[in-house]
DNA sequence: TGTACATCAGTGAACGCGCGTTCACTGATGTAC
DNA sequence: TGTACATCAGTGAACGCGCGTTCACTGATGTAC
C-alpha cells in the first residue's frame, strides 16, 4: 500500500542507516538488499522506488556512514578547560578502543570500508574520498600548529588509527593478544608523536 | 586424466599462487574458484582434490600472501653500506609509491585484505595474525635500539603505512591529488618521526 | 467540506544469473607381479 | 624389463542456493473538481 510522503522519506531515510551499519559489519559484499530492508522493516521490493540500484544505495550510505561520531570532536569540544594534547589523547583512546574496534557499524567508515571502496570503482571512490577529507577536517581541529604542517600530521594520524583499527580487528578473533597489542601501542605512539612534533 | 605426482603438485602451487593474487586484487569475497583454477590453467572442478572448500584455499593463499617481498628487506639486504636510516627510508618509499598502490596482487596482504579478514572467521584471523608478526619480525630488523622498542615502534610504523596505502587505494580513482598527497605525507612523517624517536 | 479518482510506496512471487560444490567419467600414472 | 590393472588428478555437466532486479498487484494518499 501507499504510505504518506513523511513516512516514504523515513523509510528511505531508515534504509540508508540500515546500509550505513550493515555495510560497515559485514563489508559492502557481504550484505544483499533483502537483509538491509528486513533490517528497515521493509521488503526487498520497494527497494527499487528510492534508489536505481544496489550499488546507488551503498554509495549513498558510504556517504552517511561517514557521518559518524568519536568523543571528543563530538559533544564535549566545548570544554575549553581540556588541553589540546587532552583533546588529541581522548580522541585516539576512542578511535583505538575495543569498543570501536568490536562495533564497526557504528564506527569510523575509513577504517571499515578502504579496502571495499577501492575494488567498488570510481564513483564510489570519489564518494569515499570525501568522507576521507571530511575527517581530515574534523580531526584537524584538535591539532595546533600551522595549517599546513596540521594537515600533514591528522594525514598521517588518520592512517595510523585506520590501519591500527583495521590490523586490530583482523587480528581479534585469532590472535587477541596481538590485537590488544596493536591498540595500545598506537595509544602510545601517537600522542608521543604528536609532543614531539608539536 | 591422470597427472604425475610432480605435475599434480605444481597445479596445486599454481593454484594457491593464483588465489594469493586474486586475492589480494579483488579482495575474499571477489574472487570465485572458477576464476582461480582458470588464472591457474585448470578447471574448478578438480580444486576439490586438493582443497577441502573455498574458505580452506583461501586461508592457505592468505598465508602464501604473506610471503611477498619488498625492497630493501629482501635482496639489498646485504648491503652494509647503507645505513639504517637509509634502509628504513627506502622500505617506506617502496611500500608507499604509486606502483604499490596500483598491484596489489604482488603487495602487501596486510594492507590488502584486513578489512576482508575481519570479517572472514576465527580461523581466518589466525592465519592472518600469522602473517601480520611475520611482517612485524621483518621490518623490525630495519630499525635500531632495544627489543621492545624496536617492536613498538615497527608496530606504529606498519599500521600507518597499512593505513596509508589503504586510504590511497580507496581515493585513487575518485580523487587521485589526495590519493598521492596521502602516499607522499606519509613518505615523509614516518621516517622524521624514526628520526625524532631513534 | 465532500467525493471521485489518479498516483505511487510497498508487497511478494518470479526471473535470470553466478556461485560453491558434487559426481560420473576419462585416461595417464605408477605399482604389483 | 614387460605386462595388467588399480589409482586418482583433472574434466565438464549438473545440483541447489542466494543474489539483484523486475513486475503485477494492493490500497492508502493526496489531488482535482
Amino acid at each position: 500500500m501507499k504510505v504518506s510522503k513523511a513516512q516514504a522519506a523515513e523509510h528511505r531515510a531508515g534504509i540508508v542507516d540500515a546500509a550505513a551499519r550493515l555495510y560497515r559489519e559485514k563489508g559492502l559484499e557481504g550484505v544483499g538488499v533483502a537483509e538491509i530492508t528486513r533490517d528497515a522493516g521493509l521488503t526487498h521490493g520497494g527497494l527499487y522506488r528510492h534508489f536505481e540500484s544496489k550499488d546507488a544505495l551503498a554509495r549513498e550510505a558510504c556517504l552517511r556512514a561517514f557521518e559518524w561520531t568519536i568523543t571528543p570532536l563530538d559533544g564535549l569540544e566545548q570544554d575549553a578547560h581540556a588541553s589540546s594534547m587532552e583533546k588529541l589523547q581522548a580522541m585516539v583512546d576512542s578511535y583505538l578502543s575495543t569498543s570501536h574496534r568490536d562495533h564497526p557499524g557504528e564506527g569510523c567508515p575509513a577504517a571499515a570500508l578502504a579496502t571495499d571502496a577501492a575494488r567498488a570503482g570510481p564513483e564510489m571512490s570519489e564518494v569515499f574520498a570525501q568522507g576521507v577529507e571530511r575527517n581530515i577536517q574534523r580531526f584537524m581541529r584538535v591539532l595546533e600548529g600551522g595549517p599546513a604542517q596540521k594537515r600533514a600530521q591528522t594525514i598521517a594520524l588518520l592512517s595510523s588509527m585506520v590501519g591500527a583499527l583495521a590490523l586490530a580487528r583482523a587480528t581479534a578473533a585469532g590472535n587477541p593478544a596481538l590485537s590488544e597489542e596493536i591498540l595500545r601501542t598506537l595509544r602510545e605512539q601517537l600522542v608521543a608523536g604528536a609532543r614531539a612534533a608539536g
